[in-house]
RNA sequence: GCCCCCAUCGUCUAGAGGCCUAGGACACAGCCCUUUCAAGGCUGCGGCGGGGAUUCGAAUUCCCCUGGGGGCACCA
């Protein structure tokens, strides 16, 4: 009726929300905002054995977390089911449906046996040319009939992909699908057809796996006799191994990235690249995405998901981040590992997420970066090695302990670096020298976030403690 | 077996006949900065799958081959 653009996601819920279907979910999205169209949620869930509530859940809240807002539904195939034997009925009256008594058990015999032959397995119209009386004998036996579509077997069906051109199919090649099951409840191939036309969907846009349903699709929009929308078929998402995306290849649900500290802007981001571009742009901004993205510009080929490029991103994001946002972020993956997150004050935990906040690539490695501050230091050998029982260490540490243990130094990173610098004049040795087993000693490792913050947020006893500790480790060693 | 799609650095991509000596990003390597690790800066490595055709000229157009992917369910 109007020529407003009015897009679906529509996803199994079959299981959680992955990379997969959050990027079908983000290119509609992003083609609705971009021509302020609507954005529609409809969940597919006829498949009974395999569709859950919780991966409904699973879908809304990962689709909530990323920022894609539909402006309708989510709505349930499973909820309209008369309308879907109302058009059935009108298929059936028309001649353009029949009913087919076959049993899966024979069908599938006849599968097996007809690939074994080399040929296309398709169905072979048996229950087309019932006769009254046959049909009779099926009714009779108990048997619940599917119906099929009687499908053209003549002409071609051309689709206009708005990705992939012109795609032309030999009707001759589609097979009389089932529509309905014996049970009433609708297939794929009907209900979506059904329910983007109830729902006015001007553009199709999902991934390519499906381009080859498209056809049967058409056919039965031609005979339900509805206008077809147009087509936009999405490229695949590969694994490493050039294979379609899926849990064999580690994480794939949009809420294990969640989990591991990913934030979704990154996520969005990242995604939309995957069969998009934008000139010489790699980051792009929602409104910049929403500005720029268009579904002419999706290419044509497959991309393998890249998990490192992901990674780098979200460094990118979280170094964007206020340190408010940061600090409170955080603090999940600190309680999550059993930190004790009341140990300091607010304050304190904000300083934390400065001196980190450029050392982070996902939120979860917080943990790797802070947990010394929280329990006993845990050295590692090959650190207290290679940097304690250097020569001259000892000394060193005592002369730190001494600075240190001054109150006239007030115990700021600041005042502390002063000082310590200071030490490494008077010695005269390489900074590194006096750094490094300073290092070792309050963090038990040889990498650490900046050492005066550390120093300042470990505090003045804990750090004149550890000091004491290490030169005790020390002599141990050496005795 | 049948049908369909795809093909630029390792990966994501820019490129819509001369602007390409093929650009950017990630990854990788080196250097710089530096107390470690990061971040940042600089440099490097690295690609148009093959063959024909069209054209004065092809990464860009056409055909074939090869290679990859998807589909062929009472799954979606």
């Amino acid at each position: 009726m109007d020529n407003r653009v009015r897009v679906r996601f529509a996803p199994s819920p079959t299981g959680y929300l992955h990379i997969g279907g959050a990027r079908t979910a983000l290119f509609n999205w992003l083609y609705a905002r971009h021509y302020g169209g609507v954005f529609i949620l409809r969940i597919e869930d006829t498949d009974r054995e395999r569709s859950t509530e919780a991966a409904i859940h699973a879908i809304i809240n990962s689709m909530s977390w990323l920022g894609l807002a539909w402006d309708e539904g989510p709505f349930r195939q499973m909820d309209k089911l008369d309308r879907y034997h109302e058009e059935v009925e009108r298929l059936l009256g028309e001649g353009k449906a029949y009913k087919c008594y076959c049993t899966p058990e024979e069908l599938e015999e006849r599968r097996k046996a007809a690939l074994a032959r080399k040929e296309a397995p398709r169905y072979d119209r048996r229950c087309l040319t019932l006769t009254p009386s046959e049909l009779q004998a099926c009714e009779a036996r108990g048997i619940k009939p599917v119906i099929r579509f009687h499908s053209p077997d003549e002409g071609i069906t051309v689709i206009n992909d708005i990705v992939k051109g012109e795609v032309v199919f030999e009707n001759k090649n589609l097979d009389d699908f089932v529509m309905l099951r014996a049970d009433g409840v609708p297939t794929y191939n009907f209900a979506v057809v059904v329910d983007d036309h109830d729902m006015d969907i001007s553009h199709v846009i999902r991934g390519d796996d499906h381009l080859s349903n498209t056809p049967r699709q058409v056919v039965l929009y031609q005979a339900l006799g509805y206008d077809v929308p147009e087509f936009a078929h999405l490229p695949m998402i590969l694994g490493p191994d050039k294979t379609r995306l899926s849990k064999r290849h580690g994480a794939t649900a949009v809420e294990a990235y969640r989990d591991e500290g990913y934030l979704p802007q990154a996520l969005i981001n990242y995604l939309a690249l995957l069969g998009w571009g934008y000139e010489d742009q790699t980051l792009f901004t929602q409104d910049e995405l929403v500005q720029k993205f268009s579904l002419e510009a999706v290419g044509k080929s497959a991309a393998v998901f890249d998990p490192a490029k992901l990674e780098w991103m979200n460094g990118v994001y979280i170094r964007e981040l206020p340190i408010e946002e940061l600090t409170e972020l955080m603090k999940p993956y600190l309680r999550n590992a059993g930190l004790p997150i009341e140990m300091y004050e607010d304050a304190w935990y904000r300083r934390l997420a400065e001196i980190t906040q450029e050392r982070l690539t996902k939120l979860s490695n917080i943990v790797g970066l802070s947990d010394f501050f929280f329990h006993r230091v845990q050295y590692e050998p090959q650190a207290v090695q290679k940097v304690l029982k250097k020569e001259g260490a000892p000394e060193t540490l005592e002369k730190v302990m001494e600075i240190l243990s001054d109150n006239a130094l007030e115990f700021y990173s600041y005042e502390i670096e002063k000082r310590l610098r200071g030490l490494v004049e008077e010695v005269g040795l390489k900074a590194k020298m006096v750094f490094q087993p300073i290092r070792v000693a309050i963090t038990g490792r040889t990498v650490s976030p900046p050492l005066f913050e550390t120093i300042e947020l470990l505090g003045r006893e804990a750090t004149l403690e550890r000091l004491g500790e290490a030169l005790h480790l020390i002599e141990l060693a050496d005795g």
